[in-house]
RNA sequence: GCCCCCAUCGUCUAGCGGCCAAGGACAUCACCCUUUCAAGGUGGAGAUCACGGGUUCGAAUCCCGUUGGGGGUACCA
């Protein structure tokens, strides 16, 4: 029943008869295997997310890979739902994956929502299809049923690590004789199936970034391939469904390389082809280096959108992470990116999560927007809750569409995200502003002299017929000049009074867009203020 | 411990044997523009291509080793 190295063939390549998409010739010649299919073929890829948490930037970017592939060459792209962990399985999570995807703008052709010719999109909902090729290993004899007890298996690594070795099963369950196994099994006892590691030889794991990686066999695992619940782990189930999902490219983390042996094993064991794996570099916190997690610093998708980044720039920040277009070029829409991917311009080193960059071209796609697009993307910002990050609740709801994208447009080059607007545009809509009077006195001035060009601006706005920034301009300067201050010391002062800050959006057109009265009220009342003082 | 991956400015990267005494971008500094802040423009600083051996007429580019970083080592994915 169980197979020694000799003679197991689970080394052995198989050619692939039933899956056309992979049926190359040569498949013998290993080297150029994979550069060789990628570029002449349709691609079916996946993104097969657990739901057990949050899909951070890293998750996402490997999702993107997949997706440009399949855009760029034709083909499909898959989303699929590893939960065989019903443990660790959180409620809503599939939505908030999904609900990533549609705000990135990345569409799937066959999921757990529209369905697909290869469904059902949820592992839990495959059981039966895992039970049966589990069976089909054991007859083959390529895995087995293994008894031990969580305790037992937690001793012997245990033991194995005071004696210095690398802990692994000790294949205690291997050589069961068929009759006990019967014995057991219908005796009700629980039960895993492993995996039959040959004892001896090499598997070869051809990535196509890295080219071929070897493993020793002799320090694989037997690793549990169905659980005692009766549902498969993932190295088998996600095995099977790309199977017969006919998934041409795994494009997964780098993480997945150590178990890569074991699943090549699994593929020769059923006497199939396995896909091109496309193992892609981590993406590592800002700093610390590590991994990218949801314990440090990582963000979900409707985090970056509730800090009001910009899906186009986040994707191309993502892009960026770990593939490049050229030596010069930064910008670039996801069309773009789609139509120059490919795999091998995507790197092999882990890159850091640099926020400051992500700000950058989300700052950048900001300045793109149309003055619509600006409006209608932002006023949800501005309407939230104050509690939220939105105007003060104070400000009467909905907001008057006109007014806010006149508003918008003037600090509309100064926004990093889309989440500052409520901040940088508060005095926009709020009907009193609060500041201390002695933001008024401009650098080298006191409040006499202040209070004078306040009260002269006043007197001079007041009488303009025209209350267009173009208007006011000239006659300002001219009284600064007047008054013997210079431009930028007057302007602070009414710019204080205003907008009740040092910095604004340029003054005229500010107070263009504020109104004549509000101006002018405000101006009177920063006039009273510092007579008060 | 054992196994595996990786290694070019602070960061993201270009580079796949000569065109590189290493190019672009973010960040940073200075200047210009300027009513503040931005944006924009110009310029600067910033990498002995981790280190050491090879191979070669020639190496950031190929090979080996070392060091460093990361990952894996579950009836989690």
């Amino acid at each position: 029943m169980a197979r020694t190295g000799a003679n197991a063939p689970l080394s052995t390549p198989t050619p692939a008869t039933d899956h056309p998409a992979l049926a190359t010739p040569n498949v013998a010649a290993e080297p150029d295997l994979a550069a060789s299919r990628v570029s002449h073929m349709e691609a079916r890829t996946r993104f097969a997310p657990s739901p057990t948490g949050i899909q951070h930037i890293g998750g996402f970017r490997t999702a993107l890979f997949s997706w440009l592939l399949t855009r760029h060459y034709g083909g499909q792209f898959i989303i699929r739902i590893e939960d065989t962990d019903t443990a660790r399985t959180v409620e809503g999570a599939v939505d908030a994956v999904l609900e990533g995807f549609r705000w990135l703008g990345l569409d799937w052709d066959e999921g757990p929502d529209v369905g697909g010719p290869y469904g059902p999109y949820y592992q839990t909902q495959r059981r039966a299809i895992y039970l049966e090729y589990t069976e089909q290993l054991i007859a083959s004899g390529h895995a087995y049923r293994c008894f031990c007890t969580p305790e037992r298996l937690e001793t012997v690594r245990m033991m194995q690590r005071q004696r210095g070795e690398p802990p692994r099963y000790d294949r205690h369950c291997r050589h069961l004789t068929s009759d006990e196994v019967a014995a057991r099994v219908s005796a009700g006892e629980p039960y895993t199936v492993r995996l039959a590691v040959p004892y001896e030889g090499t598997t070869r794991v051809q990535d196509a970034l890295r080219g071929v990686i070897v493993f020793e066999n002799s320090t694989l695992d037997d690793r549990v391939l169905l659980k005692s619940d009766g549902l498969p782990t993932y190295h088998l189930a996600h095995l099977i469904d790309d199977h017969l999902m006919r998934i041409t490219h795994v494009f997964r983390a780098e993480e997945w390389i150590p178990s890569a042996p074991l699943h090549v094993l699994i593929y020769e064991a059923f006497g199939w082809q396995p896909p091109i794996f496309v193992h892609v570099p981590d993406v590592l916190e800002g700093s610390g280096g590590k991994k990218l997690s949801k314990r440090h610093g990582a963000k979900s998708m409707q985090d970056l959108r509730a800090e009001g980044f910009l899906p186009e720039a986040v994707l191309n920040y993502m892009a960026l992470l770990g593939w490049s277009y050229d030596d010069k070029t930064d910008v670039l829409s996801l069309d773009q990116i789609m139509k120059a991917f490919s795999i091998e311009r995507v790197g092999v080193a882990g890159a850091r999560y640099d926020e400051g960059r992500l700000l950058w071209f989300n700052g950048y796609y900001i300045r793109q927007l149309t003055p619509e697009a600006l409006t209608e993307r932002t006023l949800p910002f501005l309407e939230r809750p104050q509690a939220e990050g939105g105007l003060p609740d104070s400000v009467a709801r909905p907001l008057d569409r006109e007014y806010t994208a006149r508003v918008l447009r003037l600090e509309q080059e100064r926004m990093k995200t889309l989440a500052e607007a409520p901040g940088m545009t508060e005095f926009f809509f709020t009907d009193a502003i609060e500041y201390p009077a002695s933001l008024l006195i401009a650098k080298q001035m006191d409040a006499t002299r202040t209070l004078d060009g306040l009260r002269r601006s006043e007197k001079l706005l007041s009488d303009l017929t025209s209350w267009e920034a173009t208007a006011m301009e000239q006659p300002m300067r001219d009284l600064a000049a007047e008054l013997n201050q210079k431009p930028g010391q007057l302007f602070t002062s009414v710019r204080v009074a205003v907008t009740g800050r040092t910095v604004s959006p340029p003054l005229f057109e500010t107070m263009e867009v504020l109104g004549r009265e509000v101006s002018l009220r405000r101006l009177r009342e920063a006039i009273a203020n510092l007579e008060a003082e």
